[in-house]
DNA sequence: AGCCAATGTTGACAATGACAACTTAGAGGA
DNA sequence: TCCTCTAAGTTGTCATTGTCAACATTGGCT
């Protein structure tokens, strides 16, 4: 009874969280927007979400292996916008295509940071962990997904299996890093700014940069 | 003449180093390969180029100073090799682009870890250094102009004024990136492959995604 | 020759990642 | 109902690291 009553009065401070996991993730996401992946401490992390400088270690490895829980939640998010693109314009893939794009431009815009997580290398590439590249994978299958629908429905050019999809992947991968590394600042800094970019973007990907009377 | 002894004797146990700024720079890199950018240590550098664990402060404010010169001479040798493309082919703005565009992916494939520091975030965007703002813009600009070149010669098509380079700029950077990150391992290893891929996102830079029957 | 400013060195401090040893509390069996 | 076992948190500690301050060295300029 009295351990119920003090469990109303002061839940914040009962000696088990109850899911530290996630309130840790939930805290550091801030702290490494806010400062940057490199300036991000666990013990900061730990002290936002309210327990001790060791705490984390029951939860997580290391250091790295939060991050790259961020860094997987980020990946799948992503994969949600190729779904959702998906099927909101079924039978117009290359409607899908501007859409993913899209969102995954407006995903980095909020959350440069976690982007720089995901991109970056901070994390090493050869020594990451299953969790982290099983989310990338998807993530990179499901662009794939809609670029393949493109093709087989004849909307897009017959080419290299991954041609294609490697060209679009790497057009929004790159316009999203440049805006996440804050390069075009000025040019894309709001929500809007970034969609009409995006389409732009998508409109040279689909039509190319030839002019019309040098085109083969 | 003592002097001159002492110095042809044991010239790496000077006091005075010579040129200690270059050495950490180049003693640096190595190390920033091998570990990654998150593990380097300054000490370390220190250590590898012969000198005592504050001696770098004598040259660099700041641990990221040294490792914003890093990404300043990366974006140097991003920049050398645009004037080097329109060099070898004037008159032909499309082959400038590939060339150029090659040249940015072979330096990635070679210093991945470098790239990861120009591009990653790992140095915070608004607080950087004039140096670093500067190489970066200068590279940049090198680019636009190769994709200025082609316009004005009626080579590109018309468009609104940064539509096509940012284009073309997002499509190589982004390729650079997931080669750097490693999510292309097996495809873009070795100089030939990248060569290759970076030909065959060209092509598909130019000539655009959709099928001949269904452009505009 | 002698001074001085640039360049290196040693020593110290606080912050951090990581581990070990100890504590707590809540769930499930006797 | 009570007991115990273990997952989850805590405190303490250590090595490493970035950074600064105080001291040492030396080569060039007067």
């Amino acid at each position: 009874m009295n351990l119920r009553l003090k469990r109303m009065a002061k839940p914040t401070r009962q000696y088990h969280h109850g899911n530290l996991r996630s309130a840790l993730i939930e805290a550091a996401i801030p702290l490494l927007e806010a400062q940057g992946p490199g300036a991000l401490s666990l013990r900061e992390v730990a002290k936002a979400a309210g327990v001790s400088h060791a705490a984390p270690y029951r939860h997580f490895a290391d250091k790295t292996a939060l991050l790259e829980e961020i860094a997987a939640r980020g990946y799948d998010t992503l994969t949600q916008a190729c779904h959702k693109a998906q099927k909101r314009y079924v039978d117009d893939p290359a409607q899908q295509l501007v859409e993913a794009g899209i969102g995954y431009l407006l995903f980095v815009v909020e959350q440069p940071r976690v982007a720089h997580l995901m991109f970056g290398g901070m994390i090493a590439l050869d020594a990451c962990g299953e969790v982290l590249q099983q989310s990338s994978a998807t993530a990179f299958k499901s662009l794939v997904d809609i670029v393949d629908g493109g093709v087989k429905a004849g909307v897009f050019r017959t080419a290299p299996a991954q041609e294609l999809t490697l060209a679009a992947w790497s057009m929004v991968h790159g316009l999203a890093n440049l805006i996440a590394s804050g390069m075009l600042t000025g040019i894309a800094d709001n929500r809007r700014e970034v969609r009409r970019l995006g389409r732009q973007l998508a409109e040279t990907l689909l039509h190319g940069m030839l002019a019309n009377d040098k085109r083969t």
